[in-house]
DNA sequence: ATTTATGCAAAACTTTTGCATGGGA
DNA sequence: TCCCATGCAAAAGTTTTGCATAAAT
């Protein structure tokens, strides 16, 4: 984990110290590309550095969602959720509803729908989370 | 819960035996105003029919969320999720980062998204969660 | 030096399952 | 009547907590 990653810049920010657990989970995030469950990031870190607990994983997941670093979602079947990085405070997915197989992509256009909502509903927004739901095309052929 | 119901004839589709304990829950959704979570809810149908069984109302959520009725999303705080109904395939809204308030709204312009994004992936699409992260009024006079 | 964060292990919850029974179609 | 869905209670997971210790600033 880069000291320049702007993760790390976000938990200096917040007056929060630069653990080698919180390094760590990061690491393993990051090289998740996304999705994992806690169970999931758990075996990760386990993998970089046994010494890490779980409380302390479980504790960092929740300081990066409370810091808008991170997102759980429920997509997998089972009812743990999978946490999404939001780089740069977004995150955009078509998840299978027969495969469970998850699409990303990175432009969603948001950014007038948010300012308009701002206006609108008088507050401010810093992130958000889209997801689309439907059937992707190998599992279309199985339909057929 | 009306037999006309939306939701009732999405279950009538699928195969589904309409039953009292998928009736009940499925009432208690929506007296819900949405945001309820697995423990909101099984108190919600304890005091609607207190013979509906606890295990009964996890197989009802999990039925309705295959079906695209219903999306568990993480809210805050606990690590339970909360479940919103996908009234018309979707379902938008905005959370407070300090006081976790929810907005809902309803107007999302995701059509177009929706069509593009079908082409460009070759799948299809039914439904979409869209939220947003901010914070609201009250807690920025709050901060100030 | 001062706190904040950690690791461990136990406790607290939430969700899932097996099985005999009841209720929809 | 047939068989899907239920209720119960136990089992299986997952997440949280308390506390002494370590490590970041």
């Amino acid at each position: 984990m880069d000291s320049q990653s702007p993760y790390i810049q976000i938990l200096r920010e917040h007056g929060c110290r630069i653990t080698q657990a919180r390094k760590v989970v990061l690491r393993a995030l990051e090289n998740a590309a996304g999705h994992y469950t806690s169970a999931q990031i758990i075996e990760a870190v386990a993998g970089l550095d046994p010494s890490i607990g779980r409380a302390s994983v479980f504790r960092s997941l929740e300081l990066f969602t409370r810091l808008g670093i991170l997102r759980p979602t429920y997509i997998s079947g089972n009812m743990t959720p999978a946490y999404v990085l939001m780089t740069d405070g977004h995150h955009h997915h078509v998840i299978c509803n027969k495969c469970q197989a998850i699409h990303d992509f990175d432009d969603c256009g948001l950014d007038e729908m948010t300012r308009q909502l701002e206006k609108r509903l008088n507050l401010r927004i810093d992130g958000h989370l889209l997801e689309f739901y439907g059937v992707c095309a190998d599992c279309q052929v199985v339909d057929a």
